[in-house]
Parts: structure tokens; sequence; C-alpha cells
DNA sequence: TCTGGGGTCCTAGGACCC
DNA sequence: TCTGGGGTCCTAGGACCC
């Protein structure tokens, strides 16, 4: 027998800017989305203020003030790499690792006495701790739904490690909104109430069958895993993507065609660049503009182009930036967002060749070449150093992030300084 | 004035086929 | 006015997750 255990970060982008900066230890820390715009982790004292997820940095400015908050922009190159580190650290305590998301992980273990598996956990948390900074809590249970039940009670309790039973499964279900379970949003927990199931208990008590013809089959699956009966497996091959999305909101509104251009082109070349990191080549590309989500009118609109010739190359990409800012452009329109989405992607290596394929294979890898001499390039001397034109110069647009820390672990010249000479 | 970004999966409905 | 049944594939949109 097996259980499965639910890993993650405490807090996780608060605790890596914590990992670097002791400054930030017992005092209330936010951590605001792209474009400083809205709270995407807090410390446990920012939430003992009240700070709720997700709310806009404007409308919590007074408490920020009063509380002497301390309040960072989003530094994805650092979580990133920490996140590697946690997981590497997590990999050495079981052969079957599922890397779930950002900050968390699956892991599969042999089922034990309840205090040896207890007594496992604290020595993983102690490991982790001890290798990177990060504090971490876990949660062991039958399901992996479960094991993430387990893993919310772990952190209300002090240990930071919890087993749940199957004997416990009832108490602490009838103490669970449907909302605080995986799988059910706020439209799932409403529809649910309206058939009377309140709580987690009432879930798993319904009959799947039933739930299924109501709902769908992900609810069918959450009664079932509810009720011990492991549903989701542990996916520990990291199944190739199916899409790659770049979109930003702009610093500022953008009001021109040409700068709506230069926006889309930044994306798109940031995206062929993310494809070729992975080897990945796509075939289908989305593009799309809107206009804030809380204006009057909202605008939102979206081209799509079937590529002759699946690729991952900018200068193929970049004619279909012009394209679509022709098409979505709007005169008047006041432009707050653009995104692009690559789909149907592939590996590079099992290229479809098209007969009506406008270039030649001599100068498909002359382009290849490029692609790649670039890559190197701004590897080496950092992101940005060589771009195309049409990404434009002065970039008005551009996200702010006015309060983002030192890369420490993947930039050279942002390391940390122990003692300035 | 200010309100994130990047994913997956499921379902319904239409197009198309025999 | 009458005008089948069954299947697959694709896509858009919704819901959810972190």
């Amino acid at each position: 027998m097996r259980v499965f255990s639910l890993i993650d970060g405490n807090n996780f982008y608060v605790s890596c800017e914590r990992a670097f900066n002791p400054k930030l230890e017992r005092r209330p820390v936010v951590v605001l989305s792209n474009n400083d715009g809205c709270v995407v982790s807090r410390s446990n004292e920012a939430k003992a203020l009240g700070i709720k997820m997700g709310v806009p940095l404007f409308q919590i400015q007074a408490l920020v003030e009063h509380h002497a908050i301390a309040v960072l922009s989003s530094n994805y190159s650092l979580y990133g790499d920490m996140s590697q580190r946690v997981m590497t650290t997590l990999a050495q305590f079981s052969p079957d690792q599922e890397v779930y998301s950002i900050d968390e992980c699956f892991l599969s273990i042999d089922q034990a006495s309840p205090t040896a598996l207890l007594e496992y956990g604290t020595v993983i948390r102690q490991t982790v701790k001890r290798c990177t900074g990060i504090p971490v809590s876990l949660g062991f249970a039958a399901t992996k739904t479960l094991a993430k039940l387990a893993n919310r009670q772990a952190k209300q309790g002090d240990s930071g490690v919890y087993y749940l039973s199957a004997e416990q499964v009832d108490s602490v279900l009838a103490a669970t909104e449907l909302r605080d379970l995986w799988g059910i949003g706020r439209k799932l927990s409403k529809a649910l109430a309206l058939k009377g199931i309140h709580n987690g208990l009432d879930l798993k008590q319904a009959n799947p069958v039933v739930i299924r013809q109501q709902f769908s089959v992900l609810v069918e699956r959450l009664v079932r895993e509810l009720n011990g009966d492991s549903c989701l497996p542990l996916e520990t091959i990291a199944t190739g993507r199916q899409s790659l999305i770049v979109s930003r909101s702009f610093g500022q509104p953008v009001f021109t065609q040409a700068h709506l251009h230069e926006a889309i082109a930044s994306y798109l070349s940031k995206a062929a660049e993310k494809l070729r990191a992975q080897s990945l080549t796509s075939g289908m590309l989305n593009i799309f503009a809107a206009s804030s989500r809380y204006q009057e009118e909202p605008y939102s609109e979206s081209v799509s182009f079937n590529l002759p010739v699946a690729t991952n190359s900018t200068v193929e990409l970049l004619p279909y930036a012009a394209t679509a800012a022709k098409a979505l452009f709007q005169d008047g329109q006041r432009f707050k967002k653009a995104g692009v989405v690559l789909l149907d992607l592939g590996p590079e290596t099992e290229q479809q060749t098209s007969l009506f394929d406008s270039l030649s294979s001599e100068k498909r890898e002359t382009l290849q070449r490029l692609m790649q001499t670039m890559d190197q390039i701004n590897r080496k001397h950092g992101t940005g150093t060589l771009t195309f034109a049409a990404t434009g110069l002065e970039r008005p647009w551009l996200i702010k992030a006015e309060h983002r820390s030192s890369r420490h672990t993947t930039c050279w010249d942002e390391l940390v300084i122990v003692k300035s000479i």
C-alpha cells in the first residue's frame, strides 16, 4: 500500500524573498502580481491583517502605510529557480514525484504507521528548510484529494505535518467548506448547495452516479476520492505541454496601432524563445488584445492563424504580429492588455513539412542557425541584448515592477552581497 | 487613476461522414 | 408536407487550479 503526500511551500513567494532578505522575517510582507497589480502571496503577518488573496494593491494602500507592510514586485526568475531547488531536494525522499505547480508536489510513499509517517514528514521538512531556506508543509492521505486536505490541516497545526487517517476523514470533512476542496470552485459550490450539499462530508456521502448525472465526471471523481478510492494517479512523467501563453497587461494604456503591434511582436518573440528553449514548435497561433475588464464596455477580440509549417522561428512568426495588430486595433479604444497563445505544440524533431512551404529547406536551416545564435548571445549577455526592431524601442506599454528584489540565484550581477568593501 | 499570468480538462454543439 | 441514425472530430467556452 502507498499513501500520497502533498508538500507545498508556505507562502511560497514571500518565503523565497525571505530566504535572501532576513529583514523580511516576522513582519507583514506581500508579493504583487505582474504590473504590481494584485497581492498574490502574503506572509502570515499580512494574512492576520486581513489582506485577502488577489486584492488590488490600491485598495490596501492605507493598510500598507499604517502597518509598514513590505511590498514586493514578483521576481519569477528567483521563484522558478528556488522551486527547482525545493523539488530536487524533495525528490530524494521518493522516486515517485509529481511536480504539480511552482510550489507544490505529490510524493507517493510506502504506507507505514501514522507515527512513522509523521516522523518521515518532519525529516522532509527539516531537510528542505536546511537545503533551501523554504518552509514547507506536508499532508499524508490515501488519495490526492485527501492529501490536499491533509496539507490544509498541516498548515493549521504547529508541526506542519499531518496524516489524515480513514477514521478522521469524516470529522475533518464535516468542518470543511466545499469551496476548500480541490476541484470545487465558486460555481460548483453554489450549484451543490442547491442540491442540499453544504460541506465536505455531505459530498462524500453523495451518490457518485447521481452526482455524475447532475454535474460532471470531475465531481464524481472527487466524491470517490473523498471516499478513499484513488482515481487520480500520480503523474510522474511530465506530459508534453499543449499550449504556451505570453500575455501582459500594459504599464500604461495603448492608443495606437503601432504600440499595439510592438507589444504583440514582443510577446510573440518571447513565446518563440520559450518554444525553442523547450525544443518545441507550434502549428497554430492565437493573438488577442483587450481593454480593461473593468471599463464600461470591455473590449476583447482575438484572431487565429494556422501556420503552414509548424515553427519556433521568431522570423517566421513576427509577420503575424502586424496582421493581428491591424485586425484587432480599433481607433479610440483604450488597450490594456494583449497576449499570444501558441497551440498545436510538438517536438522540434518531428516537424511535418508542407508541400506548399514557401521556404526552401536550406533557407529553413539558415533561419534555425540564426535563432540559435541569437539565443546563445542573449543567454550569455542577458535577455534583450539582441532583439527584433518590431518589438519597439521606447516601449511605453512595458509593465511596472517598482519593488522587484534582485535575481540572487540566476544573475551574476545580482548575487547577494554579504559584505560591501 | 490603480484590478495578474499561465495552465488543464470537460462539455456541448456543429460539421461532416457513411 | 414528407425528409434516419449513428459515429467521429473539432472548436469555443466554461470552470477550475496555482
